[in-house]
RNA sequence: GCCGGCGUAGCUCAGCUGGUAGAGCACCUGAUUUGUAAUCAGGUGGUCGGGGGUUCGAGUCCCUCCGCCGGCACCA
C-alpha cells in the first residue's frame, strides 16, 4: 500500500507504486493536463517517477505561485534548444544547461560560432518542437552505458560529465523526440507544456568548465516565463533597466564621459564632479567622526617595495609602470603598502592601536579590456580606503563598529536592503590554522554582533584572510557588492610593521582593510542607476531651478537664486525668453529636483510656485518657506531618500540642459556654489 | 585577454546589390513675454573610429589596429 497525503490533508491509497501523472489523472483531468511536476515530501519530482512509498505530495501546475515552476519551464526550454540545435546542426556537441536568473543557457561545442540569424532560426524550430508536444521521459542508465551511448554519438563533453560524477549516483537521461540528454531533472512531462512565452537573448563564448585555459564553447541565453504576458512584462523591464544605465544617464545629465585615448578613466564633467565631491566629502566627514586620521601617499612607487609586498609577483601584469633614473616605478593599484610606511615612522605603542588610516587615494589597474564597463568597472579610481592596525583583540570591536557605521552610510544613500556575504579560509593560504580560526571567529561573531544577515561564501577569502563583502540591493532589486572588510596578518608582517606591547614585546599589529562605498566611481555610478539619475536633493548636482514666467521676475528671480544659494543650496537661474512650459520640461528632463517658477504675481507678492520633480503639483508658497524646506530637505536624511528612489521614473532623452541663451554666462559661473572644485 | 556584435553630425538613427552623405532633436541667428514637460522661421555642422588594400570609383568589399556593447575569464 502506498498512502499518498494531499494538500488539503485527504490521503489517496494504492495498491502499490503511482507516479505522479496516475494521481492528478484520479483527481481529474483538468489537473492531469495542468500537471508539470509532483513535489514528494518536499522534493520535486518527475510524473512519470513511481512513488512507492507513502508521502506527503503536491501537484505543481503553471498557475503554481512558486519558483520551481520556473525551474522546470526554463529547464525545458533548455532541453528545448539544445534539441533545436541538435536538428538543425546536428554536428554541434551538447554540454551543459543550466537555469540563472529569469532564465537559462546552454553551452554548445562547434566549430563556427553562432550568428544572430542562427538565433532567430533556432528559436522558429524550438517553437515547433513545443508545438509537437514531444514526451519528456526519464530514464535510469548504467553508468558504462551512458558513456559508451554519449560517446557513439560524438558528444564527448557528455561523456566526460558523467565520467566525472561521484560513483553510485543514479545516471538519469531525459528522452525527448529523438533527442536524449544527461540531466537530473526534474522536467515536465511534454515539451507542449512550455508554452511560447520564451525567447532567445544572445550568444556569447564561454569556457569550457569556466576555465579559460579550456576551449571557448559557444553560449546561447534565454529566457522563458509561464506565458508571453509574462514574458512582454519581462522585456519592459529590461528596457526601463536599460533607461536607467548610468552610462546613458552620464551622457545625458552631462556628468561624464569615457574617449579612447583613456579608455577606462572617466573624465568628470563639473556635475559629476559635484557629485562625486559630495560623496567623498560625506564620507571624509563620517570617517573623522568616527575617529579616522586622513593620510595621502604618492602614486608613483618603487616597483622594490611593491616587490616586497608581493604584489609584483602576484599583479604584476596588472600594474602601469614608468621608468625614470633607470629606476622602474609603478603607478599603485592599491594604498596598504604606502600605509604601512606611515605606520612604520617612528615606534608604535599599544597606545597608539587602534590606528584608523584613510585615504582617498587615486589608484590605476591595467583592467583587461573585455572587463571595462562605464564607471563600474575602471582603470583609474579612488576608492575611500582605509586600513585599521590593530590587536587581534580589537578585530572584534572593530569590525562591529566598521559594521555600523557602514549600514548608517548605506542608509543615508537610500539603501537599506544589504547582505553580507562571509568569504572563509581558501584551499590556499598564509597564515596558521590557529590564526584563521582566531580571525574567522573574531570576524564572524563581530558581524553577529552587528546584526547583519550573514550569507557564507567558503573558501572565497583573501589568501591573507577573511572577508566581509557588504552588498546592496538597488531600487529594481539589483546587487551590487561596494564595502569590504578583510584582516590581514600576512602584509603587516611582509612589510615588518611591530608596535610594542604591554609587557614589553615586539608585536606585528593586525591589518583590517576596509571600504565602504568602494570606489567612489563605481558607487556614483550605483547611486546613478538606483535613482534613474533623480538624485535626492542633497546629492543633486544643481538642486533648484529658478526660472522665469516673464521678464518681468527677472530681477526678484535673480534675488531667489542668490538666496538658494546663499543657504547652501546648488541652484541655476533661467531668466530666457522661452515660455514656462519649455523651461519646466528643460530643468525636468536635466532631473533638477526642484523648479521654483517667477511670474509676475510672485514677483509682486515675494512668493515661488515650487513644482517638484515627478510631479505636476506645484505649490505657491513665500519665500522664505521655500528657502527653510529646501534647506532642511538638502541635509542628509534617510528617510527621504528612501521615499526618493521610488519615485517613478519616466524614459528621457537628449536631456543636455544648458542655460537659455540670455543667461548663459551668468548660469554657467553659477552652476554650483561648491567652490570645491574651481 | 577570449568569443560574438557594433563604430555615419553633439545625441538618436537612415543610407538596397560599391557611384561621391541624409532626418529629427541639439546648436547658432532672428522674431515671440509666454502660468508649469517642446513657439515659429532661417542657418551652421560630418576627412562616415584610425591605418592599409581591392577598384575608374569605398560609408558600403578585404586586412589590420583602436574603442564601445553583450557574455566568458579576471577583479589585490
Amino acid at each position: 500500500m502506498v498512502a499518498l497525503t494531499l494538500p488539503d490533508g485527504k490521503v489517496r491509497n494504492y495498491p502499490g507504486p503511482v507516479t505522479g501523472a496516475d494521481l492528478a489523472r484520479d483527481i481529474g483531468p483538468g489537473l492531469a493536463k495542468a500537471a508539470l511536476a509532483i513535489r514528494v515530501n518536499g522534493k520535486v519530482w518527475d510524473l512519470s517517477r513511481p512513488i512507492a512509498e507513502d508521502a506527503t505530495v503536491a501537484i505543481v501546475t503553471k498557475k503554481d505561485d512558486d519558483a520551481t515552476v520556473y525551474d522546470i519551464i526554463r529547464h525545458d526550454t533548455a532541453h528545448i534548444l539544445a534539441e533545436a540545435v541538435k536538428e538543425l546542426y546536428p554536428e554541434t556537441q551538447v554540454t551543459i544547461g543550466p537555469n540563472v536568473e529569469d532564465g537559462f543557457y546552454y553551452d554548445f561545442a562547434r566549430k563556427e560560432p553562432f550568428t544572430p540569424e542562427d538565433l532567430v532560426r533556432i528559436e522558429e524550430r524550438m517553437r515547433e518542437i513545443v508545438k509537437r508536444n514531444e514526451p519528456l521521459v526519464r530514464e535510469v542508465w548504467e553508468r558504462n552505458k551512458a558513456v559508451a551511448f554519449f560517446e557513439a554519438q560524438g558528444e564527448k563533453y557528455k561523456a566526460e560529465i558523467i565520467a566525472g560524477l561521484p560513483a553510485g549516483e543514479d545516471i538519469s537521461v531525459y528522452r525527448q523526440g529523438k533527442f536524449v540528454d544527461l540531466c537530473r531533472g526534474p522536467h515536465g512531462p511534454a515539451t507542449g507544456h512550455v508554452g511560447q512565452g520564451f525567447k532567445l537573448m544572445k550568444i556569447a563564448g564561454a569556457y569550457w568548465r569556466g576555465d579559460s585555459k579550456n576551449e571557448m564553447l559557444q553560449r546561447v541565453y534565454g529566457t522563458a516565463w509561464r506565458d508571453e504576458k509574462e514574458l512582454a512584462a519581462y522585456l519592459t523591464r529590461l528596457e526601463e533597466a536599460e533607461k536607467r544605465d548610468h552610462r546613458r544617464l552620464g551622457r545625458e545629465m552631462d556628468l561624464f564621459h569615457f574617449q579612447e585615448e583613456a579608455a577606462g578613466m572617466p573624465f568628470w564633467h563639473p556635475k559629476g564632479w559635484t557629485l562625486y565631491r559630495i560623496l567623498e566629502d560625506f564620507i571624509r566627514a563620517r570617517l573623522k567622526h568616527s575617529g579616522y586620521v586622513e593620510v595621502h601617499t604618492p602614486q608613483l612607487i618603487d616597483r622594490s617595495l611593491w616587490e616586497q609586498s608581493g604584489h609584483w609577483e602576484k599583479f604584476g601584469q596588472n600594474m602601469y609602470t614608468t621608468e625614470s633614473e633607470e629606476r622602474v616605478f609603478a603607478l599603485k593599484p592599491m594604498n596598504c603598502p604606502a600605509h604601512i610606511q606611515i605606520y612604520k615612522q617612528g615606534i608604535k605603542s599599544y597606545r597608539d592601536l587602534p590606528l584608523r588610516m584613510a585615504e582617498f587615494g587615486c589608484c590605476h589597474r591595467y583592467e583587461p579590456s573585455g572587463a571595462l564597463h562605464g564607471l563600474m568597472r575602471v582603470r583609474a579610481f579612488t576608492q575611500d580606503d582605509a586600513h585599521i592596525f590593530c590587536t587581534e583583540e580589537q578585530i572584534t570591536p572593530e569590525t562591529k563598529a566598521f559594521c555600523e557605521l557602514l549600514l548608517d552610510v548605506y542608509k543615508d544613500f537610500g539603501f537599506t536592503d544589504v547582505h553580507v556575504k562571509f568569504s572563509d579560509r581558501p584551499k590556499v593560504r598564509a597564515g596558521t590554522d590557529d590564526v584563521w580560526d582566531r580571525a574567522e571567529g573574531a570576524l564572524k561573531a563581530a558581524a553577529e554582533a552587528a546584526s547583519l544577515k550573514l550569507m557564507l561564501n567558503p573558501g572565497e577569502g583573501a589568501f591573507y584572510g577573511p572577508k566581509l563583502e557588504f552588498v546592496l540591493r538597488d531600487a529594481i532589486g539589483r546587487d551590487w557588492q561596494c564595502g569590504t572588510l578583510q584582516v590581514d596578518f600576512v602584509l603587516p608582517e611582509r612589510l615588518g610593521a611591530q608596535y610594542t606591547a604591554e609587557d614589553g614585546t615586539r608585536q606585528r599589529p593586525v591589518m583590517l582593510h576596509r571600504a565602504i562605498l568602494g570606489s567612489l566611481e563605481r558607487f556614483t555610478g550605483v547611486l546613478i542607476e538606483h535613482y534613474a539619475g533623480r538624485m535626492p536633493l542633497w546629492l543633486a548636482p544643481v538642486q533648484a531651478a529658478v526660472v522665469t514666467i516673464t521678464s518681468e521676475g527677472a530681477a526678484y528671480a535673480a534675488e531667489v537664486a542668490e538666496r538658494l544659494k546663499a543657504a547652501g543650496l546648488r541652484a541655476v537661474l533661467d531668466t530666457g525668453a522661452e515660455k514656462i512650459t519649455y523651461k519646466v520640461r528643460e530643468h525636468s528632463l536635466a532631473k533638477v529636483p526642484a523648479i521654483l517658477a517667477i511670474g509676475k504675481r510672485e514677483a509682486a507678492e515675494r512668493t515661488v510656485s515650487l513644482r517638484r520633480l515627478g510631479s505636476e503639483r506645484q505649490e505657491v508658497l513665500a519665500l522664505e518657506e521655500a528657502l527653510a524646506r529646501l534647506g532642511a530637505e538638502a541635509q542628509v536624511g534617510g528617510q527621504r531618500l528612501a521615499a526618493a528612489a521610488e519615485q517613478d521614473f519616466s524614459g528621457t532623452r537628449g536631456a543636455q540642459i544648458r542655460a537659455p541663451k540670455q543667461t548663459r554666462e551668468r548660469i554657467d559661473s553659477e552652476t554650483t556654489n561648491d567652490d570645491a572644485h574651481s
